[in-house]
RNA sequence: GGCGGGUUGGCGGAGAGGUUACGCAGCGGAUUGCAAAUCCGUGUAGACCGGUUCGAUUCCGGUACCCGCCUCCA
C-alpha cells in the first residue's frame, strides 16, 4: 500500500518511502512535564498515533520504531517547583504518569521509547562539544550557544530567513550572543536550579539540544518522520534540524516532517484568560468518554485548525453510540480493517474521509468491518465501552403491562392508559417502540429507575 | 513588518479538472392508535475579481477577510 504525508519540508504531499522498510522510525516532540496535558496537547498525540498504527499496519508492528520524549528539565518545571515547594523530580513523575493515563484514555498506544531528556544529559554535552568542535556552537559566560550562522539552509523549514527574523526581531538580544538569532545549547545553573557537570562548568542544557540528541541515540543519524504541532515548527525543529545536521554531516536526520495545526474551543484560541482552557483530565472527569474527544479530533484533517465545540463532542457521542450498539450485538471484528478506511488514512491521514467510511460500513450493515475498522482507528477497544452499553435492567413487567393496556386500547379506543405508561417509561429515560410485533422496551443511558417506581 | 495556513450547502467537514462525499439538522414518504426508533427519498454550496481550459469549487494570479507562528507554548 503507498502511503502519502504532506512534508514541511517540501511543502507537498508525497509519497512515502522509508529508508529501511524493515525499520521505519518516527520521533514526535512531547510534552514538558510540569501541569496536565490541556485539550490541545492530545491533538499530536492522537494524529500521530494514528500514523503509528497505520505504519505498523502497511510495514508491520516488528518493523516500527515510534519515539515521543518527555521533557523532564526546563524553567518551567523549576517554576512550578519552586511556588509550591515540591521536588522536580516528584513533579515530573507525577505529571509523567499523568500524561500516559490521560493519553491511554483517549487511545493512545504508548511509543516504543519514552525517552526522559534527564536520562541523556551525557548525549547532550557530548553533542554540544562536537559542534564547539566543528564551530557551529561557541561557549560565553558559562552558556553554550549555537552559531546560526553556521547552518546555511538556516531557517529552510519555516520559510524564513535569519537577515528578515532579525529585523522583525522583538526580543531583546543577550550580550553573549555572536548574533541575535544565536540559541542557547548549554547555560549555567545557580545552586537552587538543576545541572549537572559539564566543560562549561555545572549547568542545563537549553530547549532544542534534547530532542536532537535522543533521536541520534534511538534512531541515529538519518530516520524517517518527524512530528509535532505546528507551533515547533520554528523554532525548535528548525533548531533540531541546525544542530543535528551539523553535529552529523553525514546524515539526513528526518527525511519527512508533519506538522499538526492547533487547536481551538468555540472558534477562538484556548486560554485561560478566555476561560476556555480545560485538560483532557477535566473532560473525562465531566463524563466525556475519550473515545469522543479522540473522534472529535479524528472529524478534523490534521492540517486544518481543529475546533472543539460541544456540539461536536455531542454528535460524536450519539455516533459512537449508534455504532457500539450496532457493533455489540453483532460478529467478532473482522481480520482487517476496512480497506476504504485505510486507504483514507494512507492518503496523508484523511481521518475525516476514514469516519465517512465508517458511516458507510454502519449503513450497509457490515458489522464486523466495522468492528475492526473502529478497533483500528483507536475508537474502541476488544469490547463495547461500559458507557455505550444499555443498562442491564429487567422491564419485562413494563413490558407486560403496557402491551396488555395497548391491547384493550386498540379495542377500545381509549389510548389514555396506554399514554400515561408511555409518558412515564420515556420520562424514565426509555424509549418505547411499538409496533404491529409488539412492544419494545429499551432502556437509555439516562435510565433512571427511581423515576418508574413513582409512577407505578 | 516577516513567514505559514485558511475561506465549501443551515451547521460540521472531505475528495476530485467534467459523474452522490459523508454526518447532523430540515423537509417529504413508509411505518405507528399517536409517537419514538428505523428505513426510503430529498440539498448543484464552494469569499471576491481575473486568467488557463471545450469545461474550475478543484490549476494560476490578484483582492478582501480570518487564523497561527515570529516570545514559554502542542
Amino acid at each position: 500500500m503507498e502511503l502519502f504525508l504532506t512534508n514541511t519540508a517540501t511543502r507537498r504531499k508525497e509519497l512515502f518511502t522509508p529508508l529501511k522498510a524493515a525499520d521505519v522510525r518516527m520521533y514526535v516532540c512531547g510534552p514538558t512535564v510540569y501541569d496536565r496535558a490541556h485539550l490541545g496537547n492530545a491533538r499530536p498525540v492522537i494524529v500521530f498515533d494514528v500514523l503509528y498504527r497505520l505504519l505498523r499496519h502497511i510495514y508491520g508492528a516488528d518493523h516500527v520504531t515510534y519515539v515521543r520524549n518527555f521533557t523532564d528539565v526546563d524553567d518551567k518545571i523549576n517554576a512550578r517547583a519552586a511556588d509550591s515547594g515540591r521536588s522536580i523530580g516528584a513533579i515530573t513523575a507525577e505529571t509523567t504518569q499523568w500524561f500516559l493515563d490521560d493519553m491511554g484514555a483517549v487511545g493512545a498506544m504508548e511509543p516504543d521509547h519514552m525517552p526522559r531528556a534527564t536520562q541523556y544529559i551525557p548525549q547532550m554535552v557530548a553533542m554540544i562539544s562536537d559542534l564547539i568542535d566543528k564551530g557551529h556552537a561557541y561557549a560565553k559566560d558559562g552558556h553554550v550557544l549555537f552559531r546560526v550562522r553556521s547552518y546555511q539552509d538556516y531557517g529552510k523549514l519555516s520559510g524564513r530567513s535569519v537577515d528578515d527574523m532579525i529585523a522583525g526581531a522583538r526580543v531583546e538580544v543577550a550580550p553573549f550572543k555572536e548574533d541575535p538569532m544565536d540559541f542557547v545549547l548549554w547555560k549555567p545553573s545557580d545552586a537552587a536550579q538543576p545541572g549537572w557537570d559539564s566543560p562549561w562548568g555545572r549547568g542545563r542544557p537549553g530547549w532544542h539540544i534534547e530532542c536532537s540528541a535522543m533521536a541520534h541515540e534511538l534512531l541515529g543519524e538519518s530516520f524517517d518522520i518527524h512530528g509535532g504541532g505546528n507551533d515547533l515548527m520554528f523554532p525548535h525543529h528548525e533548531n533540531e534540524i541546525a544542530q543535528s545536521c551539523c553535529a552529523h554531516p553525514g546524515g539526513g536526520f528526518a527525511q519527512v516532517w508533519l506538522h499538526n495545526e492547533m487547536l481551538q474551543v468555540e472558534g477562538k484560541k484556548m486560554s485561560k484568560s478566555l476561560g476556555n482552557f480545560f485538560t483532557v483530565r477535566d473532560l473525562l472527569d465531566q463524563g466525556v468518554p475519550g473515545e469522543v474527544i479522540r473522534f472529535v479530533m479524528l472529524s478534523t484533517h490534521y492540517r486544518k485548525p481543529m475546533d472543539w465545540t460541544e456540539k461536536k463532542r455531542d454528535e460524536a457521542m450519539a455516533t459512537l453510540q449508534k455504532w457500539y450498539t450496532q457493533v455489540g450485538s453483532g460478529p467478532a471484528a473482522a481480520a482487517d480493517p476496512d480497506p476504504g478506511v485505510v486507504g483514507c488514512l494512507a492518503d496523508d491521514l484523511n481521518t475525516a474521509g476514514a469516519i465517512a467510511g465508517l458511516h458507510q460500513l454502519s449503513l450497509t450493515g457490515q458489522a464486523a468491518a466495522l468492528r475492526a475498522s473502529l478497533q483500528f482507528l483507536g475508537l474502541m477497544g476488544e469490547t463495547v465501552p461500559d458507557w455505550a452499553l444499555a443498562p442491564q435492567v429487567d422491564l419485562s413487567d413494563w413490558v407486560a403491562r403496557l402491551s396488555a393496556a395497548r391491547q384493550s386500547a386498540l379495542q377500545s379506543k381509549d389510548f389514555s392508559e396506554v399514554d400515561r405508561l408511555k409518558a412515564l417509561l420515556t420520562g424514565a429515560g426509555v424509549e418505547v417502540r411499538m409496533s404491529k410485533a409488539g412492544v419494545d422496551l429499551v432502556p437509555g443511558s439516562g435510565f433512571d429507575a427511581a423515576r418508574l417506581e413513582t409512577g407505578a
